[in-house]
DNA sequence: CTCTATGTTTAATT
DNA sequence: GAATTAAACATAGA
């Protein structure tokens, strides 16, 4: 469940099962693929009490009382679960911790089908955090800032708003609804784009993920192919009419990726 | 069986 | 050396 909307949710959660004070009684490793540096290193944090959860792009980090930290990363398929202390083990279940806060106990559980994400101890910032461009949540997005980092890259635009050193947290489908939302085509070369170009793809980070958000009204996140509806303008919507002007939109692929987009609104290259 | 999938890192190639 | 591209990771679902 991985861009900046759905780790915020995350974060969300995480900040209410976790409270200041809460301790991590036990920690069980069920699968050490997905943990860093190692099984042993994280449950070296038992006993430890939260300070903090926050969230920068897409990764969460869980500040600990003593300053030592739990980084986590969902991945493509990662998610943080919260069951009574005595729940069975769940299909893709990697990591439990059992927790306590005032008497109350409960397990907290990373949960990953892929396994492309990680839970990691650390005891300082590690360099994936540090490296961490603006959050558009967080810090807002400095339009001229941006200008005159993209006037450098010659990339097409899409594959540049993927790079997490730019604008922490934009993903595939969050580049992907920013420029339709702000009618520039993903082909476009990053340093060709007109300062209006750039205001407008601001403009359209923060919309998009607003709108996200905003979707997310329930306690369970929005995967496009998990069942329900697709909430996005054009994202997996090959062939479908452009919700502006119904052109049918296109997919071709970008930096790996596929790439959705109207080729009448977000014309030329 | 084939194709695609919300991510990131690393090896290979240009 | 820099930039670009493909592959790798591991699994599910259409």
């Amino acid at each position: 469940m991985p861009e900046l909307p759905e780790v915020e949710l995350a974060r969300k959660g995480l900040a209410k099962w976790l409270p200041r004070g809460t301790k991590l009684r036990s920690i069980h490793v069920q699968d050490a693929r997905v943990v860093k540096p190692s099984a042993k290193a994280l449950r070296d944090l038992e006993g430890a009490e939260v300070k903090s959860v926050e969230r920068r792009g897409k990764w969460l980090r869980i500040v600990l009382r003593d300053g030592r930290r739990l980084f986590s990363h969902l991945g493509m398929t990662g998610e943080w679960a919260r069951v009574k202390s005595d729940a069975p083990t769940e299909r893709f279940e990697r990591v439990r911790f059992e927790v306590e806060k005032g008497g109350t106990k409960n397990s907290v559980l990373y949960v990953d089908a892929r396994m492309f994400g990680h839970v990691i101890a650390a005891k300082e910032d590690t360099a994936s955090w540090k490296k961490l461009g603006t959050d558009p949540l967080v810090d807002g997005i400095d339009v001229d800032a941006l200008a005159a980092r993209l006037a450098k890259r010659k990339k097409a635009i899409k594959e540049v708003l993927l790079d997490q050193s730019l604008l922490a947290g934009v993903g595939n489908i969050l580049a992907i609804e920013s420029l339709w939302r702000a009618k520039v085509s993903p082909k476009k070369r990053a340093s060709t784009l007109t300062p209006a170009q750039v205001k407008a793809i601001a403009k359209g980070v923060m919309d998009a993920i607003h709108a996200t958000i905003a979707a997310q009204e329930g306690e369970r996140a929005s995967y496009v192919n998990a069942g329900g509806p697709n909430p996005f303008k054009v994202y997996g919507r090959k062939n479908e009419p452009c919700p502006r002007c119904k052109t049918p939109i296109a997919r071709i692929v970008l930096g790996g990726r596929g790439t959705y987009f109207c080729p009448h609104c977000q014309a030329g290259k």
